[in-house]
DNA sequence: CTGAAAGCGCTAACAT
DNA sequence: ATGTTAGCGCTTTCAG
């Protein structure tokens, strides 16, 4: 590996003014500049990180936490993040936590305390309070998404207005008899997003008049295949069957679809159903949503992060992120 | 943040002793580790990689290169390797290549050359011969997955047998007129993944003396999307309908299915679909598949890996990854 | 604008 | 088994 001070002699100036030149630090003349980075480009030199963030405490990576990395949400969140952050230069490492426990507890007390990250993002997950003050310890720019988080700056999405969204969507379609998906109470790990998603169902109703029934509620996993039971449930009885389901994630809206062609029941025109994250395989289905674009989640994180770090004047103000109902082929008038 | 100094001193020792104490590396009396563990656990002493990493030459972190993050496929062998690497206490630095070209040149002229990472991991990427010499001149042991990739150690899978136990299952079924979807020559990114299934494909159907019908196969992009339009070219038209559709990805394939459906064309009975890789929603829609394990392809390069960086003796041979045909319900006797 | 030099916090000889 | 000490390769005062 190539040093500074080779650096330094074939453009014949310190290392310092190499340090300067290469980092941007610092006043360094054009010539000199110009020097500096042809040598350095001669000899492929890049400066090691080691010895840098050592010397001066930054070194241009982030730590970006997610819970899982095999759903397509939160890949597709770290996706955006990522991007924007090595299109800024910086490194992303990586901290999974919830393969196992002992590991999630390690990431808080060891892995982030190493000293290898200038800021940290966490994607969608619930922490408690003393993950929290961990966090908080490290004494560095620190980012939710999917909050809010007390005692976190955080991305947040008011999950309640988008599950009203979808619901005031099929209300404004005349329906009335209105089951929902969501919510079970052991899927509660991030951000009590499925409770939420649920009051925001009912907040909808009752603006409308609409008493929610019991039986139009069935709770699920956010899996296709727990909304696919859950639709079966719901629609497979002899009881009076709804005429619109309102999924809380687009996975359990895609289940619901398949149950229903399964049962002979068409869609729209006997069922509406509409799901909320903007889920690729929603466009395939044709499927009525709320997206909440969870790439440019990723992204937005990305981009106050480094606002910070860049040391932009004061930290850039943390706006609500954007939803928006994408009316397809799966809603219809009763 | 507390540094080695104090814990000596806490401790009673020198700093050395607490350098050998905590990294294992080196001889230290039992009652000596005793006592620089508890007074780094009370002080909340974790060893800082910039200072270890730069004194050491050993960062203790894994790169692992990706060509995607949001597709199912690679994100699950990311989470495999992941979580191995982290149970090993390993950070994971994450480069995510095909964002940009700009980008990808920067990973292997910057991100990969700032000494940051121990090892590298190339998650099925076709590399040309400048990025192969560049991973190689970084020194560092470097694996990929998905190969065989000339000139890097590589975790194989023979593409061609998978695809041909695929094709012989439905031989083997009394399926003649098989149709295949795979191969678009524009996705041809990775290792020429599509178009060695398709030779697979081929070649079991010689073996069993069936010439394949040019007309049968159909080019898609690996999305579910794909998968339907092919199939619906496939089954829509008014010439001779295939009994059996092999397609080169479990996505295609439940493209496949729900294009059959759409047609009315029953699933087994009037037509068997098999696919390839073992994704999660194959299992919901009982579609029978070649799974290749990718979360397992995933763990496999991360016990590689650390093998050869906590020196196992010699490079441990690198056998060849698994795959299995599961039978679930899409195919059946003709 | 530039150079000299003092660290950054740890590890690894080298002694003992 | 343990302490002493010389770096690891940069960055950053501090002078000039």
């Amino acid at each position: 590996m190539v040093s500074i001070d080779e650096v330094a002699r074939l453009a014949g100036v310190s290392t310092a003014t190499v340090s300067r030149a290469l980092s941007g630090r610092g006043h360094v003349s054009e010539r000199a500049r110009e020097r500096v980075r042809s040598a350095a480009d001669s000899l492929g030199y890049v400066v090691s990180s080691r010895a840098s963030s050592l010397a001066s405490g930054r070194t241009q990576n982030v730590g970006v936490i997610v819970p899982f990395l095999d759903r397509w949400f939160f890949s597709t969140v770290l996706s955006g993040a990522t991007s924007a952050l090595m299109r800024a230069g910086y490194d992303v490492t990586l901290y999974n936590i919830t393969a196992d426990a002992a590991v999630r507890r390690e990431v808080f007390s060891t892995f982030l305390r190493r000293q290898r990250v200038d800021a940290v993002i966490a994607v969608a997950i619930e922490l408690d309070e003393h993950e929290t003050s961990q966090l908080q310890g490290l004494g560095l720019p620190v980012i939710g998404i999917g909050g809010p988080n007390p005692g976190l700056r955080t991305l947040s999405l008011d999950q309640t207005a988008l599950a009203c969204l979808a619901t005031e969507h099929l209300i404004a379609l005349g329906h009335r008899d209105i089951a929902h998906i969501g919510a079970a109470a052991e899927f509660e790990a991030d951000f009590r997003v499925p409770s939420r998603r649920r009051s925001g169902f009912e907040q909808a109703l009752a603006q409308a008049g609409i008493t929610p029934d019991p039986a139009l509620f069935e709770p699920a996993d956010f899996t296709v295949d727990g909304g696919y039971r859950a639709a079966r449930r719901l629609l497979g009885g002899t009881g009076p069957r709804p005429s619109a389901i309102f999924a809380a994630s687009d996975e359990m809206a895609i289940g619901a679809l398949v149950a229903a062609r399964d049962l002979g029941i068409r869609v729209p025109q006997d069922l509406s159903i509409v799901g909320i994250d903007g889920h690729e395989l929603g466009e395939f289905f044709g499927l009525t949503t709320v997206d909440q674009f969870p790439l440019a989640q990723g992204e937005r994180a990305a981009s106050a992060i480094l606002a910070q770090l860049e040391g932009a004047s004061d930290a850039a103000a943390v706006a609500d992120l954007p939803y928006e109902l994408i009316t397809r082929g799966t809603t219809a008038p009763v």
